[in-house]
DNA sequence: ATTTTAAATACCGCATGACGGTATGTATAA
DNA sequence: TTATACATACCGTCATGCGGTATTTAAAAT
């Protein structure tokens, strides 16, 4: 193939096709023969000119799931007109509204047979979204008053954790009742910290969505 | 080699060699051929023998270290003189007990890069450890009065995936100041859901075995 | 009760093919 | 003319398959 007068339309192509096959048949069982395979004329040279590795390729691809979030994280993080606990709200409403836009969604992968993707995931949530997303909201919180914690790190961690991982339809496939009566007990469970966030509309849509979800798969 | 009239002493080797190295290095970058040299004098087709791959064979390592906790787990889900909120607590507090005498906790192992065995040990808490373990208690516990709750399957579900997954030091390998926060914090969401279950005693005993378990590293 | 025989099981170790990764060559853009 | 975007050929490692052997078990035959 001729040499591409835009690198980045190259690397853009195998993360589309390495990211389609990672979700569908699972980062281990997919093979860098596969990737060049759907690639359509690149070969394996070009692959390992633009990635160093085939783990490489996996941190791009999850990188590129979490950069779309992760910025709007930052936007709602760094709004001047709201506190700290409408902040949070608005993330989960965000979050919600958001869901059935991405395309990560779209191709409905199920994560069960993904530990590698899994655990990206996971880390970067805790790593990642919870110290440098949710704390400095929390903590905003804490002065302007809207949320009461002496735990703030904690508090962070634990929140995200739990809505973004456990009640993950993608890494947790249950019934859309099962994950109505998940987003029930979050809801209380923000309660308990003070934290009233979650609405009827937020659960309704959510509600919705593992629906469209589930008979997608 | 010659031939062991005990095949489950074999099994139990392989399992002993195998549950090491995959805590040291990681499943994924423990080959067979490492295990075999670890094992004196067994070879490749004595190991495809008993098992039938790579993988099964950390199937078998992960119910083997399940397996010691859940019986203690079901001996307690089965007592007769306790009631529901009574038999969560004394799980909690008999986990925390239990850990420093455990084989996985004095490997001290970090599933950091240990993608596989995170999934496993994700994937039976939900699939079964909730569901047979937890949820009948908490079933007990509405019919007896001790827990209030309209979602009991739910409620087990995040009782013990943050339990056992984000309070995990060999998961997240915080500091013990850390640590001490998140269970404060998971106190606090206990009591939250009307379950005081977590007293000073087993947040000492914690911190101590946090602090033993980063000294081991 | 002892021996014979048949079958199942434990184990060996080499062959194989797949896979991730590298070294080197080549053409094109700058 | 140089750096970059690829192509091609090749390497080492690894999981796994497989043909074969030794040992145990159990039942049949003596």
């Amino acid at each position: 193939m001729a040499r591409n007068k835009n690198p980045e339309e190259t690397v853009n192509k195998i993360l589309d096709v390495a990211s389609r096959l990672f979700m569908e048949k699972g980062y281990e069982y997919t093979s860098i023969q596969e990737i060049i395979d759907q690639l359509g004329g690149l070969s394996k040279g070009a692959i390992y000119h633009h990635f160093k590795s085939k783990e490489d390729i996996l941190v791009a691809v999850t990188d590129r799931i979490t950069g779309e979030s992760n910025r709007m994280l930052a936007k709602i993080r760094d709004r001047k007109d709201l506190n700290g606990k409408e902040k949070l709200k608005t993330i989960f409403k965000e979050s919600v509204l958001r869901l059935e836009l991405n395309e990560v969604f779209a191709t409905a992968p199920n994560l069960h047979n993904n530990s590698k993707l899994l655990c990206s995931i996971l880390y970067d949530t805790l790593e990642d979204v919870a110290p440098n997303y949710i704390l400095p909201i929390i903590k905003q919180g804490i002065t302007d008053g809207s949320i009461q914690t002496d735990y703030p790190e904690a508090l962070a961690e634990l929140i995200i954790f739990v809505a973004n991982v456990w009640m993950n339809p993608m890494i947790f496939d249950n019934t859309a009742a099962e994950n109505y009566n998940k987003f029930i007990v979050f809801q209380q469970m923000m309660r308990g910290f003070g934290l009233d966030i979650v609405d009827e509309e937020i659960l309704n849509r959510l509600q919705e969505l593992t629906s469209i979800y589930q008979s997608k798969k």
